[in-house]
DNA sequence: AATGAATGAGGGTTCATTCAT
DNA sequence: AATGAATGAACCCTCATTCAT
């Protein structure tokens, strides 16, 4: 155990408030008193608010990147030429949200509003952080997803991407929402695995899709 | 004039204010102070600071919802047996945003934010507030919608609309950010138009997307 | 009435307390006790704590300023040349120092803390708005002081007239506590007019001694 | 070694600290971190921050208290019934305090405001057990003082006393900032000893200063 | 002899709101 | 219609201190 007893408590009552209520919205004393620590606690052992924020970003953000890494490696195997469908790197990524969810339930919806916070304009400094973080170790992955799509401009790529983002960002920072929605309108109760699931090949079409620029131009 | 002057010029203020911020982060000081009007003033015109969330809603909601409502029944005509391609929906769509934006530079990445802080747990009033206000006008687009895509089931339909929503939602609320690293970047300076524009083959892509259950579900 | 009642409230409570605690030593929720006004009132009204001590400063430090330099006008009459005597600006001094008190029991402690406070190192801020508030007020009174000392550098003039400021600000400012151990000591009730009558003859002398550098410097 | 290393290092970074920024806003955090040891050393080596400031009381106050003690027997050889003029009397004290200087860049200036802060109300304790301390050994040299001072009342003669030690604490205790002042002013960089120099016979006129009680009373 | 962890109390400040005018 | 004054509640953070090891 590397981390004390009562940071974890700080850590796993942050995260569930942090998913259920978004960042500035949790307060310090919500967060101690889930917790069942005084309220001086986490900044003993975070610093600040802002420093919990980004352990629980490197505490989720780091396996993250790591899986996707360790999964494009495994799927190489040696050899460097190999090219890998953007539906199966989609899939890698799924799965590697998963992983993430192991640890507790609220962590998917907690680590998306951390991505979101991220592009906030007053989150520099967590936005490189982050940035800093996982560049290197995606960059294979995304190497290869460039490799798969169809011809386009890097700003084009750079995008799409960010639509790909905003589709898990929204729909799984908001999961809560979105399924108790589902319960009442279709009467289902649905899993966040059938969530990801979902995302695949909307994603992969997404990403995919020839660029037409006949009509909206004409606006 | 409808509105009082007053009551304009912190409109004006909080759309900016909420746009770069967002809404918790955006305080009554800082909209009054931007606005160059008295604290109370908020309070004295919309009641409460959710009032005034609630009125920005519905002065871009309206339009927007109005919009599309007006563009489905031009593009009918009298007869109601058409059917109209997924892509000229997204169309109509992007038409609206950009409807939604002529008043005011910051109003569609404020009105995208609203969306997004709508689906948060504790907002269930703003969201049925909402609800309420689009379900009507946007019921025959939807059928449009779900004619045209490839034949789903109605929870599956109800999941890529968000899918597409969190494209929206993300890259446009954090559209200020994006632009500044696309400019890092790639040296571009882009424009609000283009990306709508570069959404919609992306959006009806993954719209028409086959579900392909084949792979995943192994995990 | 230029100040709110509550604003006035406050000024009086803190003066009271910062006399007798000085400035780190007492904190915005005695003051807002005492003063019986809401913890919030203070920095509505003076924005911080440190707009609250500057702006006790500009209250003491302007009508003391104002005081020495109409004296001084009077005493001059018309013409330019006159000499005074540095006993009598002395006085000056002192009757300026009565005026501050006229206003609170604990003014001119307080005022004398302040000038203390002013040369801690990190108050920068404080110290120069202070001088800058009575550098030209002053300047008059100091040029007639500097006549009448026996001649020195400006840099020993420097050092005599804090030598002095020494004096004064150290035994007013802990005036309560002299007072009380005068009152065990010799069993006299003091008044403060008491001590500043004191001072004027060894003030005087102190600035006028001659400088005899013989003994001390074969150190 | 007397005390421990850790002790001593605590010391050390606490003088600093004291001189520059006073008691009350010196951090244990701050000293902890200067003296590089654990937060929790200074209550375990000295009980409190009070603690602290009483072991720095003592081991500044002893060794001036000594130092005047022994000047006085030297300079009076076996005799009791010699004079020593006030002039001498005033240059032992000088000398005295460059003695506390020897140890430490920093510990005039903390001295000095360690008088300071015995003088304040709350410090009845400190103020004490400082009295207990010197005024045994002191006694002999404030005998000969008083003997060799104008004729004067016991109060009169107290509070000339107290004229002297403002002198001494203020511009010692605010040390750095009037060199930074006068570095400013007059370009020129001065040394301690020279405002100890300085003040040698401006303390000794004030002393001697002839009480004119003619002016000030008709106030 | 020494320390990492933890804490209760309280620090200054800011929040959205209300009230009297 | 509008506002300056004022407020209760809550904000994040830091204080000196203590405790178990």
């Amino acid at each position: 155990m590397q981390r004390s007893k009562t940071a974890n408590q700080i850590l796993k009552a942050a995260e569930a408030l942090f998913s259920e209520q978004g960042f500035p919205e949790t307060t310090m004393r919500q967060i101690t008193a889930a917790a069942d620590v005084n309220l001086a606690a986490v900044n003993y052992h975070f610093g600040s608010k802002q420093g919990l924020i980004e352990a629980v970003s490197e505490k989720y953000l780091s396996p993250f990147c790591d899986y996707i890494e360790n999964a494009v490696v495994e799927r190489l195997g040696g050899s460097s030429d190999k090219t890998v469908t953007s539906n199966e790197l989609m899939e890698m990524v799924m799965r590697a949200l998963l992983e993430v969810r192991q640890g507790n339930a609220h962590a998917l919806s907690m680590f998306m509003r951390l991505l979101d916070l991220s592009y906030m304009k007053s989150q520099t400094v967590l936005r490189e952080y982050m940035f800093h973080q996982y560049h290197e170790k995606l960059e294979r992955f995304l190497t290869l997803l460039r490799d798969d799509v169809s011809p386009m401009e890097d700003d084009e790529f750079f995008w799409r991407l960010h639509f790909l983002m905003g589709s898990m960002v929204f729909t799984l920072s908001n999961f809560q929402t979105l399924a108790s929605i589902e319960k009442n309108e279709f009467d289902k109760e649905v899993e966040i695995e059938n969530v990801l699931h979902r995302m695949i090949p909307v994603l992969t079409a997404g990403l995919q899709a020839r660029s037409d620029k006949t009509y909206f131009c004409r606006l």
